[in-house]
DNA sequence: ACCCATTAATTGACGGTGTCAATATAAGCA
DNA sequence: TGCTTATATTGACACCGTCAATTAATGGGT
């Protein structure tokens, strides 16, 4: 050990975080261990107890602040006042493709009910946040449908979950990843403005 | 130990499956350790090696035998001939449907790509033979559709795992499990009904 | 400046896991 | 019978999460 590491980190809660985010994407959930974690950022096994009860505590903050990003991403992309109508319901579905193509291992993450808690109130808020948006965006171009506004984003969200999930699963692989000049992705999206009556 | 316990199992590969089914069942995939297992049928800790040669063997099995399983419900369905062609392309989602709700442990290990090892020939062959099935009825029906025939299975069957996943874990809890006197489930598959231009 | 309560980190232990090597046992066949 | 092979046991190793006991440092009150 070298002599002149401190006793006290200061702010072994955040080097924690990040240590567990990247080991994350570079080897999968498995390879978030407290003991790695810890290991990584140089700090004995059992100093995480202090900041994170367990690995689900620590699992959980980690998926609260990436489904955060996400929120983010998503009221970035309202912001845009030059969307159509179908753009802005779109968003969201977007958002959540981009997200976990670019970052399998995290989307995996979030919807491991085995490893996260899903009864912590901050993980409710911001995915009904999420939700919420989405409701909003279907209500406002399609206010009288054949269909429940609840059904039609239910509806859309899972399509666009079991899509990257499957995909991430290997599934669809011989497909070609593209469609008539357009990634696969674009096109089940476009599978959807039909439900939603618009083009 | 009892005195009377033969040295050979006779079929201790079907008795590890079977615990394993069952613990999976009752405790989540989780609890399918292999010393759990081994413990179950009541033989040593490293028995089993000799017919799973490790933990991912095993859960595939699993996998495979289930898949299997609902392959041969889908085909049982299919074989019912007084069904319209709306159906008929609904026979894999609601397959899939009632699977899932029935035995939500099962469903979430066949998704379980650090568990299960999706290059395992016999995964891919009744995966795709549960993908031709749902090809081969949405070109019965709709023979020229504005959509690319696989992305029209893709979406559907993304929509429908998507539900099942996302409901597993919980989301969309708060709103009502019925609509206008159906269950949830029934009107996601009615939207997927409108993509397909039918009644 | 000192004391002391509180916070934060270390060490060591426990029972659990997967996996491997060495060993023991039984089966099946020549 | 005896030999080969398949099958099961035992024991070890390196991980893991979690807890209790201990040590180190901080920081506020006197």
């Amino acid at each position: 050990m070298s002599k002149d590491k401190p006793f006290h980190h200061r702010n072994l809660k955040e080097a924690l975080h990040d240590a567990a985010l990247s080991l994350l994407d570079a080897d999968g959930v498995s390879a978030v261990t407290i003991r790695a974690v810890a290991r990584e950022v140089g700090v004995s096994h059992a100093a995480p107890v202090n900041h994170y009860k367990d690995r689900q505590s620590l699992l959980t903050t980690i998926a609260v602040q990436q489904f955060q990003n996400i929120l983010t991403d998503v009221e970035e992309r309202l912001g845009n006042s030059s969307l159509s109508s179908v753009e802005r319901i779109e968003a969201i579905p977007s958002a959540m493709l981009d997200y976990g193509l670019k970052y399998p291992n995290r989307y995996q993450l979030l919807w491991r009910r085995d490893l996260i808690d899903y009864a912590d109130p901050s993980i409710l808020e911001v995915t009904d946040r999420i939700y919420d948006w989405l409701c909003e965006e279907i209500q406002q171009t399609i206010p009288e449908s054949t269909f429940d506004r609840d059904t039609v984003a239910i509806a859309l969200w899972s399509m666009v979950h079991g899509y990257v999930d499957m995909r991430q699963n290997g599934m669809f692989l011989e497909k070609s990843d593209t469609v008539n000049g357009l990634p696969r992705q674009r096109a089940i999206l476009d599978v959807f403005r039909a439900v939603l009556g618009v083009n």
